[in-house]
DNA sequence: GATACTATACATCGCCCCGATATATGGCCG
DNA sequence: CGGCCATATATCGGGGCGATGTATAGTATC
């Protein structure tokens, strides 16, 4: 399961340009499997290549030519294939908590401004999922409705551990670990 | 920050040979930053080639050589750069909800498999987190204790809300789908 | 009317990462 | 004796991704 995976399972849904897909990206998928231009556009060339996805060029006036692609019979095939893995993998990659394992090497201050930024992040991410569906490229079917449920779920835990654990990060620790420095 | 910004940081505890880190790695960052060798042993290679760790190489008997990594005072000043990020990520990457999105294309075994696969492993999880500290890598500054909860918190609220709601994915809902394929 | 920004659209480059694999030695178990 | 595990370092190829480039056209801003 990779990028070209998820483009295929996306055209399921009807043809659509790697432009339409960013968005989808962004919209529906971006808080569990990110994808940029970077990756979706050699994505879908290798898809092309293989003969997995065929795409027709349309001329627009006033905006750019578009590449509307659509899934073949053997795209269909290669998507159950990525679909039948019976361990997929879920895997957090986090400076966040990286930088928060060393704040002992940190400055109050700087601590605070990382919780603080993350908090903000996960109050706009809420929002923005608790409205929906709406998406783009939606159609809401069953899946998209748990994925959408799990996120709100976890942000908002996310959101509830650190409000109530932060202060093991800063409070008097801060003198214990002077004290500690000093007595080695 | 990436993995050689952490591996500074682990080098602040001691010296440590590539292997001992990717020990650490597993039992302490796994959950959060994973890296294998592959990450490990280049990250290392250009730190040292940057003045930003030293290494003595330790002959032993009957096992390999060591190359044992100690941090510079310039490595020290480039990992509080690292730090110094007031907006450090934290992403995620899920085949295993990219999936289930696509439930609806898949029979309802295979959803039981996959979430079922899942669910034990957030149970070895939680059985060895709950441990903790108890690490090769640790001396548990606050930092770990604060990293170390949220992986349980997460992974408990996982387990929770795949309970709570894997009949979404499966339930007579399977039946509305097949209706609605033979209507379009 | 010039300047700047936003949206639409496709594409690539170089860096980073990462799983798999190679190599070598020695101890333990059956 | 064969197989496996632990110790230890290292590389290779493939994938992904942020940044950047190229174009056009509409909409603000000044």
């Amino acid at each position: 399961m990779d990028v070209k995976t998820v483009c295929l399972g996306m055209l399921t849904d009807g043809p659509a340009s790697g432009y339409d897909m960013k968005k989808c990206f962004e919209s529906s998928f971006g808080h569990f499997f990110p994808a940029g231009y970077g990756s979706i556009y050699p994505a879908l060339a290798t898809l092309a290549s293989n003969g997995l996805v065929e795409f027709e060029e349309v001329l627009q006036e006033g905006k750019p030519d578009r590449k509307v692609y659509s899934i073949t019979e053997k795209g269909r095939e290669e998507l159950m294939r990525g679909l039948s893995n019976p361990d997929p993998s879920h895997k957090i990659r986090s400076e966040f908590l990286a930088t928060l394992w060393f704040a002992h090497l940190m400055p109050e201050e700087q601590i605070n401004t990382v919780i603080d930024g993350k908090l903000e992040e996960i109050e706009k991410f809420l929002d923005v999922i608790n409205q929906f569906p709406d998406g783009e490229c939606d159609s809401a079917p069953k899946g998209a409705l748990f994925v959408a449920g799990f996120g709100k779920h976890m942000a908002s835990e996310f959101r509830k551990y650190i409000q109530n654990n932060r202060d093991m990060l800063t409070d008097e620790d801060e003198q214990q670990n002077v004290i500690a420095t000093v007595a080695r």
